[in-house]
DNA sequence: GCATTATCCTAGTAAATCGATAGGAATTGA
DNA sequence: TCAATTCCTATCGATTTACTAGGATAATGC
């Protein structure tokens, strides 16, 4: 399931990106225009800050921008950023790798199996998506 | 991401499936053999029998079967039932469909859109893929 | 410089979900 | 009757989720 934290990211993220120009943009502006808890949007914002996507200014005038062109923002990082992995089971994740406690060989695993090919799926849509191709 | 409730399930269901005959298997085999708590497998195959996938048999020499052939059971059926919905938002499940609060157009929601297609490479995975599938 | 306007940052919290566990009732076979 | 097994309900600790609170910090404009 996603969360809303992801889904909130996502939203404004597009917002942004469908600004004519990359002027901050205030976060309040964002929250009443897409629906969301501004305090917790707030949060959601200031990861995707340190974490490259955004970039921010203080005090009056202020806001969040897109520090790269949409196009340039492929889904990958901002599903791993905000959701984690993209697998659905950590021992097929490429990122979050991690080993099943109860299995002793995943490539006799019927549940890697699967999984291996839901993620592979997953995974071409996200890095073949971009800001751009969702805010047309 | 997949529960264990469903990892579980999913592992107990192929071990069945490799059976050469139809014929109860006990709780507390399959919980060794997979490395399962056996309490908490028991509640998973009891939804299991509950929703008709499995069969099962009280007393000595009792425990569970499939009550199918392997290839009539899609995994689209045993995710729905131990997981629930397949999409990773209710706005695009089939099954599960929910408005979302914040949403005023589905069809305009950039967030709609990525998880829509998503789904459907995820669902036409499951759709094609049977219990017989997972235990070759 | 000082007031205003914004983001920045750390904590906390209520509710839900997850991953079990407990304990006994019901049923079956020998 | 007894042992083996599933059936069923209830509970529980830990974790995660979706926020909220409250102030620190920085930029702007007068």
């Amino acid at each position: 399931m996603l969360s809303k934290k992801t889904k909130y990211g996502i939203k404004a993220l597009v917002y942004l990106a469908k600004q004519e120009e990359r002027i901050p943009v205030q976060i309040s502006v964002i929250s009443k225009s897409e629906n969301i808890s501004q305090k917790f949007l707030e949060s959601i914002l200031l990861t995707l800050r340190k974490n490259g996507i955004l970039g921010s200014k203080k005090g009056k005038g202020g806001g969040y921008y897109l520090l790269k062109e949409p196009k340039d923002i492929p889904m990958t990082a901002v599903m791993r950023l905000l959701e984690g992995p993209i697998a659905m089971i950590p021992c097929v994740s490429l990122n979050f790798y991690e080993k099943c406690d109860d299995c002793p060989d995943e490539n006799a695993c019927a549940v890697n199996k699967l999984m291996l090919k839901v993620r592979d799926n997953t995974l071409k849509i996200f890095r073949n998506t971009t800001l751009a191709d969702l805010s047309n």
